[in-house]
RNA sequence: GGAGACGUGGCAGAGCGGUCGAAUGCGCGCGACUCGAAAUCGUGUAUACGGGCAACCGUAUCAAGGGUUCGAAUCCCUUCGUCUCCGCCA
């Protein structure tokens, strides 16, 4: 969410980010209800104030019962406007929750993805001396999954992995892990079950009312609790309540969980091979650092990626997501896509977000100012490090040979047993 | 799942209906002493919101929410969390 007075002071700014982004301006309704909730606030307190007076009288005063009358009487006098001020400031509250981030002023402008922009292409998509094959048909050749199976045993959009195929996602894990933390991340391994109010503390669902999420979110069933998409999520509360001290930022983490999403606004989309699953296993970037470090952290985290695509040899390119496609509440974000043969299209494998001040926010994430010892809010950005399978995608088709086998980038190779290529008739 | 104990400031820890935003100790900031440091002494040390040009004033916060009361850190209820024992179990 956004500072009331930073939307005060900026309404013009917060009406065009609603504009931009695609979401309904309200924030006339807000200003006029601060401006209430304002009044009120001061006529309640200054009520109250006169009222705690005379309840500290009490005890010494001879004739108790006139001022314990008169306090009553304030009391009652105060309910009304008390009451109209706490559902005032609900509805406040659930508008305020409405208002998108403010889009960084270099984010290219539009409706959708239509008007991302292409921002640099690193390697050229490779030429085949054969026909390549698609993903699903190299995992078929060589035994490494059962999809009609696991569909019966679990249900649509689940998969397993079976044998090398398997071994290379856990090395795709690990290796990602150990170049984040040779970086200066802190690995930690995030819980899949938590509670609604985390996710809806990372400002990815708007208003105040969490049943919003319903339709993104497995809840479990009688109980407070649902599975979360993304290790983001855990480690955007990390910190909830605290005053880091500035000195200790910015705060590197490297998390891992499975991840799990309903997908139910993607029926029919990527049913075949293993682009979109309701469960999958995500290492996450992600950084807590004061506002002006963002954008450096930005480049950060973005560059980790791309050096870990380079490093599995992937050509690809970096995307400037439009105003529109950016999501409620991010300042910039940037998608980095990888070239898949079989589709003859880049696709996306991971997202670099700043989110500015908007989650810290909601959770209350705050550090200490150096020399102005002000307490200020933490901005915090999250990027991919690897999400699998997905990144297996572009990973078998690019490395695939004519027989069926996949060869495995140099930097990989030790993490798989020193094999340099899988499958295959070998 | 059963039984019990408990949640107070950065930390430790008093308080158990008014004088408590909260003793005391530690930590930390500043100052004095010192050539410098340690020790010692003095002094300061939460956050949010509202009002004010400001100094400052007010309101709220002792896990969270609700209740009783003229008045709640203190009493009652609910929720969340922590710890101990038993049971069960990767």
């Amino acid at each position: 969410m956004l500072d009331i007075r930073f939307i005060r002071e900026n309404s013009d700014k917060v009406k065009n980010a609603c504009k931009v982004k695609g979401f309904e301006d309200r924030v006339d309704e807000i200003l006029k209800l601060d401006v209430r909730v304002r009044e009120l606030k001061t006529i309640t307190q200054n009520m109250t104030a006169e009222k705690n007076k005379i309840t500290r009288e009490i005890p010494n005063a001879a004739d108790k019962s006139p001022l314990i009358a008169k306090s009553k009487q304030i009391s009652d006098e105060i309910a009304a406007d008390m009451a109209e001020l706490a559902e005032k400031e609900a509805l406040l509250n659930d508008l305020l929750h409405r208002v998108p981030q403010i889009p960084d002023v270099k984010a290219p402008i539009g409706p959708d993805d239509s008007a991302n922009v292409e921002v640099r292409r690193i390697g050229k998509p490779k030429e085949f001396d054969f026909t390549p094959r698609a993903q699903w048909d190299l995992l078929d050749m060589n035994g490494w999954w059962m999809p009609e199976k696991i569909a019966q045993i679990c249900g649509t959009r689940t998969y397993c992995l079976i044998g090398e195929a398997a071994e290379l996602q856990l090395a795709i894990e690990t290796y990602v892990i150990q170049k984040l933390i040779s970086k200066g991340f802190r690995f930690i391994e995030c819980p899949s079950i938590t509670k609604p109010q985390t996710i809806f503390d990372a400002g990815h669902f708007m208003g105040a009312d969490l049943s919003v999420m319903n339709n993104d979110v497995f809840m479990l069933t009688d109980t407070d609790r649902c599975l979360a998409g993304t290790a983001e999520i855990i480690l955007n509360s990390l910190h909830s309540g605290e005053i880091l001290p500035e000195s200790a930022l910015p705060i590197k983490y490297a998390g891992f969980s499975p991840c799990f999403r309903k997908e139910a606004g993607a029926a029919g989309r990527d049913t075949r091979g293993l682009a979109r699953f309701h469960q999958f296993n995500k290492v996450e970037q992600y950084v807590f650092c004061t506002p002006e470090q963002s954008d450096e952290m930005h480049e950060h985290l973005l560059n980790n990626l791309c050096e870990v695509v380079e490093d599995l040899e992937l050509p690809y390119r970096v995307i400037a997501n439009s105003t529109g496609d950016m999501g409620f509440n991010k300042v910039k974000m940037n998608d980095v896509e990888a070239w898949v043969p079989s589709e003859n299209a880049y696709k996306e494998l991971g997202s670099c977000s700043s989110i500015g001040t908007f989650q810290a926010r909601r959770t209350n994430t705050r550090y200490r100012e150096n020399g102005t010892n002000e307490v200020k809010f933490c901005a915090t950005l999250n990027n991919t490090g690897i999400a699998v399978p997905r990144a297996l995608v572009p990973f078998l088709e690019n490395h695939q040979n004519a027989d069926g086998s996949v060869n495995i980038p140099k930097k990989l190779q030790a993490l798989m047993g020193g094999r340099t290529k899988i499958g295959g008739k070998h």
